[in-house]
DNA sequence: GGATGTGAATGCATTCACAGCA
DNA sequence: TGCTGTGAATGCATTCACATCC
């Protein structure tokens, strides 16, 4: 049986992100070359676990030297898909909203937040950056027009099953959820969740123990 | 050799948190028990996963009957340490770190945010929310007089491994960090990270794959 | 009958260790 | 010699399956 790039452990992929932050932080210091070795101890990682990472995905070093890291970091980006703009949405423009969208720097990392939207009319029309808020009613044409298939969902929790229904059903096919509720979404949509309030839960109880 | 908290997964603990809002949500809706199974099936887990992770923590419930609601909740709080609140301090008020501070709930799920912490001058006297913005130079006072344990670092990466120097020397024990830049920290300090532009990188590799 | 709690079995991720190449 | 790439070995998390109890 062929190996699809399906079979790659999640874990091995949530590293790659780690891998090319800490590449671009090394190219801004002008490293031209790094070993397994080195990425790793930067990271609190195993040599043989970035070499058997980047291993999923293709040969990039080089036997006695190491890899290249400019070639690397175009490497994990066409791997990600970050080496090509992805025009991305927003729902919710409360004060997570507007914390994130205030962001500098997505587009160098691959994203364009390209859209605003909240169900509040007041919010409606008001610009946030160089974006103005949109009605919900807009979301169709919006996304049809700019081919968006990512989205921030920024709203309450009440809102947050709802809101993801309506983006799913135009075409979404990725979800960043900042509402604290676990989102139902069919087979093809892929969601990831960020809870401050869980991570801090597991602050709590890891320095606890210690 | 005796059973310590200490060999609990770690993906049962990050669950824990999990379980905890969805029954929080259930009890909300006055459900008053709950099965393994119904409480797996909310969470797109499997029944097993749910009995082995409380497992591990002790017996929480009633065979043929299932957990009740109210009951388990509190036992996870006291499990995870959210059952007495922990003062918990921010630096860094830039987009995030206003957004996060003006979260409401936290006291519920057993934070407080006390204190703020800014390097700008600029900043330093400025009020957000009921909390004034204070100079680093009054870290240790701040941190030993209501007994800090919790940092929420919210700086530019630049600043990041220094502050974090800063907070851990004066006795912070968990860092939710974030900054994109992978801190280094000594064993007895846990860091969580939070990096919204990884987790946006990892939607657009899982939703190019199908 | 219906559900928990938990050893045993499975499956998956990490680490080892070494052949092969620069 | 130094480092990659990768099968084999290990170790860890999940799932199975069933004895036990309400």
């Amino acid at each position: 049986m062929s190996r699809t790039r399906l079979d790659v452990p999640d874990p091995a992929v949530r590293r790659l992100s780690l891998y090319l932050r800490q590449l671009e932080s090394l190219e801004h210091e002008k490293v031209s070359t790094v070993s397994s070795r080195r990425l790793a101890e930067s990271l609190g990682l195993t040599d043989a676990q970035v070499r058997k990472d980047l291993g999923y995905f293709g040969q990039f070093g080089r036997p006695g030297v190491g890899y290249e890291v400019p070639t690397l970091i175009q490497s994990l980006r066409r791997i990600l898909g970050t080496d090509r703009i992805s025009n991305t949405l927003m729902v919710g423009i409360g004060n997570i909203g507007r914390a994130v969208a205030a962001y500098q720097g997505f587009r160098d990392k691959g994203f364009e937040l390209v859209a605003l939207f909240d169900r509040d009319e007041r919010k409606v029309g008001k610009k946030v950056g160089r974006l103005v808020v949109q009605s919900l009613d807009d979301l169709p044409d919006v996304i049809d027009a700019q081919n968006i298939r990512l989205a921030i969902l920024a709203v309450p929790v009440a809102a947050a099953q709802e809101v993801a229904d309506l983006l799913i059903e135009q075409g979404v096919r990725g979800i960043l959820n900042f509402a604290p509720v676990q989102l139902r979404v069919p087979e093809h949509v892929t969601v990831r969740h960020i809870d401050v309030a869980a991570e801090l839960e597991q602050l709590v109880f890891l320095t606890s123990l210690r």
